[in-house]
DNA sequence: AAATAAATTTAGGCATGACTAAATTATACA
DNA sequence: TGTATAATTTAGTCATGCCTAAATTTATTT
């Protein structure tokens, strides 16, 4: 069996693999929060166990079987996420911390319990896809807010879930995964974004608008 | 913070100075299924700690602050066990082994959030008390079975939770705590105990019985 | 293309917590 | 009471997974 460590390296491999290619050494000891040092120790590692691809210097990807491993890791991680959400009412901004040390220790029958009670659901609440049994991840093309134009409307489709005070901030507007919006105005010079989320409206800095993703964007002429 | 393995010798030595005062480092190997040479390092460790009192070749006690350790682990386990149980539909004979891992991982609001959900509950599935926040146990005054006469009824209080094969044999009697039944003949010469259960017969062997604790036990002649 | 800077790897160390084998202490029995 | 046996502790080893510091390789810049 794999220890957490190795558990937790190839999640983060897979993570980081999303959004380019080979992962490096450093990005990956950096996003794992430990020296490179340590990181280049578990990538040998894990490539005696054939789960990645390493050449020195060169960084690592992912084998079928090291993603299979991530996969199976990063469902169990949003299963209970939503579990903890719907189930006991933990406030979105804290199931991450807990789903963490959690997604290490649960069973394959606890969580086929969990996915049962939750009826099969494809989405975490930060809006993340929960991959199936079998590794598939249903992806939803998404872009940042900070891509909208005046007067557009969309859906929050995702929200980046790292940041705990960051969540407690959005969530704040209501900014959850489905909720509607419109665009009422982005101020210039890489300003804000005044939006009008059902009939009320707020101000989104900047910086916040980079950790949500949105779909279904709709020009006001096309409505 | 505490590593899991000094929670689980914690809640060890609490569980064998229940039945016994003083633990020795025999025992409590045994019980981790470690070498003895293993639990006088870590029986070490806990006495720098203060969580343990040690003189060597004497055995091991627990100071309040160790007892106080090894009582949170105990409720973390044993409202787990019961959440299993009740709101996934986890069967019995699993939900020792499954705890065994959620219980050094799970943080105090997800447990007080299942403690509220199960309505504050005082045992676990197998009948063993539930400690209180404060680390308060409920005890009970059980008997074995084993010490049932011919014709005396009573209620089951509780069932030993560490063989998952035994609980499911007894889990086919129906024999969970609060069922009551009546001794209808023990056999000779340490045999079998023949019980009525809601109308059925059935057959108990002692080596079972050894494992069932009961409690409100009536004489047939006081009803 | 050589020199400098940045990234990565190697080497060596530390804590945890298990193990075996050998030494020590305690217990029991004659 | 002395000796054999059983229990326990000490000493030394191993795997994990982190660290720092030094060496190496790659990338950049002039």
């Amino acid at each position: 069996m794999l220890t957490h460590a190795a558990e937790d390296y190839l999640k983060s491999i897979y993570k980081l693999q999303e959004k380019g290619g080979k992962v490096s050494t450093g990005i990956l000891a950096e996003f794992l929060d430990v020296k490179p040092a340590s990181a280049t120790g578990m990538i040998k590692k894990l490539k005696t166990m054939k789960l990645v691809r390493y050449e020195r210097y060169r960084g690592v990807t992912l084998t079928a079987a090291g993603k299979a491993v991530a996969l199976e890791i990063i469902r169990h991680h949003r299963l209970l996420e939503l579990y903890l959400f719907k189930a006991l009412g933990v406030p979105w901004d804290g199931v991450h911390e807990e789903a963490e040390k959690l997604e290490h220790v649960i069973s394959e029958d606890v969580e086929a319990r969990m996915d049962e009670y939750l009826g099969y659901p494809t989405a975490d609440p930060h809006g993340a896809p929960i991959p199936d049994k079998n590794g598939v991840v249903i992806q939803t093309d998404s872009v940042p807010m900070t891509e909208l134009k005046d007067g557009q409307s969309c859906v929050v489709a995702e929200v980046s879930d790292s940041d705990s005070a960051l969540l407690r901030h959005i969530g704040s507007f209501n900014l959850y995964p489905g909720t509607a919006f419109r665009v009422v105005e982005v101020a210039p010079f890489e300003g804000p974004f005044t939006i009008d989320i059902a009939g009320q409206e707020a101000v989104i800095g900047r910086e916040v608008a980079k950790h949500i993703f949105v779909e279904q964007v709709q020009d006001p002429d096309n409505v």
